[in-house]
DNA sequence: CCTACTTTGTGCGTACTTTCACAAGGGCGT
DNA sequence: ACGCCCTTGTGAAAGTACGCACAAAGTAGG
């Protein structure tokens, strides 16, 4: 077992590795609910579809929890990324705009399982208002600031159309919030202090077809091998 | 440059440019339908949420169509960009998995309107075959190869639990898919031509929980002004 | 205790991205 | 026709990210 670390020593893990401790970390639960106690990084590596020198250098950033000539210790490692990526502690956070996909997010099971816990629901329209979603009741959106302090929120989601998500985003920031989760096709404006991360479907649709052209364009028909997928986000 | 070229001469345009292109183009259509002619570079970047330098430097990859002294013409520009992203001609799509998010990936409007036709609609489970969805009848997951062939299908999109993901993508690649949007939090497994792109919702929670804990962790965060989120995607 | 073998952690060169800063191009008023 | 002023397009610098290759560190077996 390996020993436990007297420091984590960050301040400074790049975002392109934070970005990937989150598959990391997916594969590593998948390995742990398997019974696997220990795994190398080329084995990790390869599930989580990158190079082993890269899994080990963002590995390395969280601190040396491997052991050589073995490898890592899965529940041990899941324990650190975990932490390093704040999932040792419960998340709240709240949705507004309860539409298709609100009530999608609403109804999706993996978020409370990972720590994320959904406090509250928020709609503007009246018919929408008081339905039950996912065991929450919809509220109306001029409650958001007295539910988003009492329930303290810190993260919320705006499913709401792209009109109406600036001027939501100002009322969660205002509340308190300082992490968003933005749907809507709008790039938001907010204070320094608060970070926005944008899911956007159609520029992932857009993004595929650029590349689907450039296949069709240029034409040289690829060969075989089977390989992992890139994967980029 | 190593003795091998990963690929033919990339014909240009790099990947961080071509995934804000899309933003480019929003951002001009709504303009164009407020009626503006020409934007500078400076406005644009604003709205965009990018620096101008930035910005002039992604449009460059695309030839030179601005006017020194004057700025962009919004619709030519708005042509430009989306030949490039080969939005000149319509793309077909099909959704396997008719689920939560699956139901609000088909009844959203915004793939229409924007050169990508839903033709198809697939699920596993004879409950849902047959289902009428934003105009379309559910079709049996054992149909897809049809479909896909008859259809000219070329984007797959995966909305299926993580257990059948890699199943389904493997039909779609064999059926001829060369582009695949994945919403399955696993890391897919294809051949070297086609193109996977994945949406994973709970990364980016994981990741907004993350620097959620560094700033609860340090200490006085910065206050300032009102500026652009930074948007990493 | 020593040798053979495995796997980590990382130094280093390469490639990509972002940003700065400015010369050159182009419109417009006079 | 001329010169001023604005904005583009782009070299060059600075900052990130990637992946190879290998010494170091640890295991296993005799
Ligand atoms: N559904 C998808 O698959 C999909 C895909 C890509 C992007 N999006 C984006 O996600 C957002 C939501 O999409 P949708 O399909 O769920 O739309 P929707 O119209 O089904 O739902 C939007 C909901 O927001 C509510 N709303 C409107 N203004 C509000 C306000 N000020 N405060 C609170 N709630 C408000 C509406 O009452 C409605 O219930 C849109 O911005 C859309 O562009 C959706
Ligand atoms: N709903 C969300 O907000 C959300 C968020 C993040 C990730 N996801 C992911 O998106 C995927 C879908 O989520 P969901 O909430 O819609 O799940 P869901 O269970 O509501 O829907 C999944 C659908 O896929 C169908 N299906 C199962 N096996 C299939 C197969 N082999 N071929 C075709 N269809 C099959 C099921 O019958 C079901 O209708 C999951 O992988 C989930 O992890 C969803």
């Amino acid at each position: 077992m390996t020993p436990r670390s007297p420091r984590p020593r960050d301040r400074g893990i790049p975002e392109a590795t934070v970005a990937r401790l989150p598959v990391y970390l997916r594969a590593l639960q998948g390995m742990a609910e398997r019974g696997i106690l220990t795994v190398s990084s080329e084995d990790l590596a390869t599930i989580a579809g990158v190079n082993s020198a890269k899994l080990r250098k963002d590995l390395s950033h969280l601190g040396s929890y491997g052991t050589r000539g073995v490898g890592y210790d899965v529940d041990y490692l899941v324990y650190q990324i975990s932490r390093e990526l704040g999932l040792t502690q419960d998340w709240t956070v709240a949705i507004a705009g309860v539409g298709n996909l609100g009530r999608a997010l609403a109804n999706y099971g993996g978020f409370g399982t990972r720590g994320f816990r959904i406090a509250a629901l928020f709609d503007a329209d009246r018919r929408v208002v008081g339905d039950e979603v996912a065991g929450l009741v919809v509220r109306h959106i001029d409650t958001l600031e007295d539910v988003v302090g009492s329930e303290g929120v810190s993260i919320g989601v705006i499913a709401t159309p792209a009109a109406s998500a600036q001027g939501v985003c100002d009322r969660f920031v205002e509340a308190g919030v300082t992490s968003v989760l933005n749907f809507a096709p709008v790039v938001l404006n907010v204070p320094p202090a608060v970070d926005v991360r944008k899911v956007d479907l159609s520029i992932e649709l857009q993004i595929l077809a650029f590349h689907e052209q450039r296949k069709a364009d240029g034409q040289a028909p690829p060969e075989a091998g089977w390989i992992d997928a890139t994967e980029k986000t």
